[in-house]
Order: structure tokens, then C-alpha cells, then sequence
DNA sequence: CTTAATTCAGATAAATTTGTCTGAATTAAA
DNA sequence: TTTAATTCAGACAAATTTATCTGAATTAAG
């Protein structure tokens, strides 16, 4: 399960490539608003992920946060991986420290076939995508 | 992903389950040696779970915890759920309040047969199967 | 140039999860 | 019956995660 950080993170970066169409950025605020996140929160969350190039920002009056079409080739698991870590994709059903393979526990095998399907749909479920999903397709990103 | 209680009530309720065999019970210190927890911590979460029915508990002297045939019938699922609840089988890929069948987004579809996959792993594993694993196929539930 | 709205940085605070302490109750063995 | 080892109950403490505060830096508009 996703920390709430990341879940924040990945509704954010979701909201935002879907608002980054020609010149158009979002604040924070209009993003907290939307997601349904603490202002200050999401605030801190994207400066981060800014930071690391996960998305641009711009300063000042009138400014916020976009994404590019660069930006937008990035997967829903690139930005897991870079909140949460890879442990939710990598990690041991019962929270051992690494997968022993040379002896496994009865779960094992299947366990490691379905995080990987996991990982899969993360991967392979990037911005572009929701970025296309427009109008009445929009996906709510707010909780209830 | 399992919160560290959940992990902790997961391994200890396998190794209770191999060491339960014929009358034989094993006590806090020994189980924390064997899964490498905080003794104290995974006495606390054995007391809940084990006022909850799901393995039996003896107390005094040369006292401790076991589990009878019906508490091995139990699943993983069972236990995770108890400790955790059921957001990790149920809930959504980015932490919305409910899966909204009628607006899914792109991951819904493949999400919701991946989580359910991830459910059936754990709710078919019971703990009758981890109690036949006996000598040296005997899963090694500690951490490194 | 001034102003207002924004991101940014670092400190702080609140909430939750994880872990510990203390002592009472219980029990089998000696 | 005494003793030692255990579970149990409830309070407490530490660590981590989540959230907020304060003020500085930046920037576009007027
Ligand atoms: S064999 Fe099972 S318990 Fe061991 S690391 Fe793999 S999933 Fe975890
Ligand atoms: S459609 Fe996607 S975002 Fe919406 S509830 Fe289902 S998994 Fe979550």
C-alpha cells in the first residue's frame, strides 16, 4: 500500500499533466483543492519531486507547477519508486529483509508473480495517458 | 504493503502454528527470537490477536501460545485483515476513498485483478500448509 | 518601482505507529 | 505453599509520518 505521501504525490502529478496543455500551469493551491490534499502538504511533496526533475516549476506571481512533455513519459511507479521506494515492488509478503529465493515459503512464487503484475500496471501507466483522458472522461482525484 | 504490526503477527502466527504440534506451546521470548521482533511488541499484538480467537493462549509458568487444528485453518488473508484491515485487498491504486466503478481510470481495470490476485494469494495460504513444513524445509521467519 | 501572489527552505507541531515499562494475575513445579 | 516464569492490562515513550508555520526569494502586472 502507498503512504499517504505518495498517494498524494501520484493524484498531484496526475492533476498536473492533465493541466499542462500549452503554457498552462497550475498552483498549489488549485492542486490541493483538487486532490483533496493539506495545501502545505502537496506544497512540500512537489517541491521535492520539482527537484528532482519530476516536473518543472515557476516562481513568482502567476506561477506554479507543469509538466512537460518530457515529464510526461514518466510512470505512475517512477514516481512510487520515488516517494515510497521500491520495497512495495521488491519487498517479501511477510516483511522479511530480501526474497530467499533458495527457500522460498509456500507463498513465494505466486507472491512474486502478482508484485510483479503490480509493478507492471504502475510501470506501464504513464502521465501521457491521463493526460489524454480529457472533459467528461477526467478521472476524479479527489477522495469521496 | 503490510504495516510492521501486521508483519510481526504474520511471521509469529507461522511459527507458532509449525511449533504447536502434540500439546507443544512456545512462549513471547522464543517467538521475538524467531522473527526477530521486539519481544514486548509482539506480545502485545499475540494478546489482541489471541483475545480475537485466533490462537489460543496459556498463562503462568511454563505458560505461552499455540494453535489448534481450527485456528490453522485460518489464512493469511484472515490474519492481515484483522490487523491491518482490508484496504490493501480492497482499497485504490492512488488512495481514493472508493473504487468508482463508473469512472475508472486507466489503471482501474488491470489494478483491481492484480489486488485480487494478491488477495487470493494470501487468503489460500492457511496456516495448516506453513504447519507442515517441517526440519529442513522450515521457512526461515526471520529478518536477514 | 511597488505590490501581490506565488514557490521555496527550514523549523516546528500534531498524529500515528512502533516499541517499552510496570506491576498484577496466573500457573506449574519443587 | 512458596517460587519462578509466564501472560495480561494499561500507561508511557520513542520514532516516524503527516501536516503546519514563518519568512525569504522570486516574478508578473499595474
Ligand atoms: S520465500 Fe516467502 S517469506 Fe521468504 S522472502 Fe520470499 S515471499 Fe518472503
Ligand atoms: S478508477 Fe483508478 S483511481 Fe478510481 S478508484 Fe479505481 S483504481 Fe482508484
Amino acid at each position: 500500500m502507498l503512504s499517504k505521501t505518495c498517494e498524494y504525490a501520484v493524484r498531484a502529478m496526475i492533476y498536473v499533466a492533465q493541466n499542462s496543455q500549452n503554457g498552462q500551469m497550475v498552483n498549489i493551491k488549485k492542486i490541493a483543492e483538487k486532490i483533496g490534499s493539506p495545501e502545505l502538504f502537496i506544497g512540500k511533496i512537489l517541491q521535492g519531486l520539482s527537484k528532482r526533475g519530476f516536473l518543472q516549476s515557476s516562481k513568482g506571481r502567476y506561477g506554479g507547477f507543469y509538466i512537460n512533455d518530457n515529464d510526461a513519459k514518466h510512470s505512475l511507479a517512477d514516481i512510487v519508486i520515488a516517494v515510497d521506494g521500491d520495497k512495495i515492488f521488491k519487498g517479501c509478503g511477510v516483511g522479511l529483509d530480501y526474497c530467499s529465493e533458495k527457500k522460498p515459503c509456500p507463498i513465494h512464487s505466486e507472491y512474486k508473480t502478482a508484485r510483479n503484475q503490480l509493478f507492471n500496471i504502475y510501470k506501464s501507466a504513464t502521465l501521457e495517458q491521463f493526460k489524454s483522458l480529457k472533459g467528461s472522461e477526467l478521472v476524479m482525484l479527489k477522495r469521496k
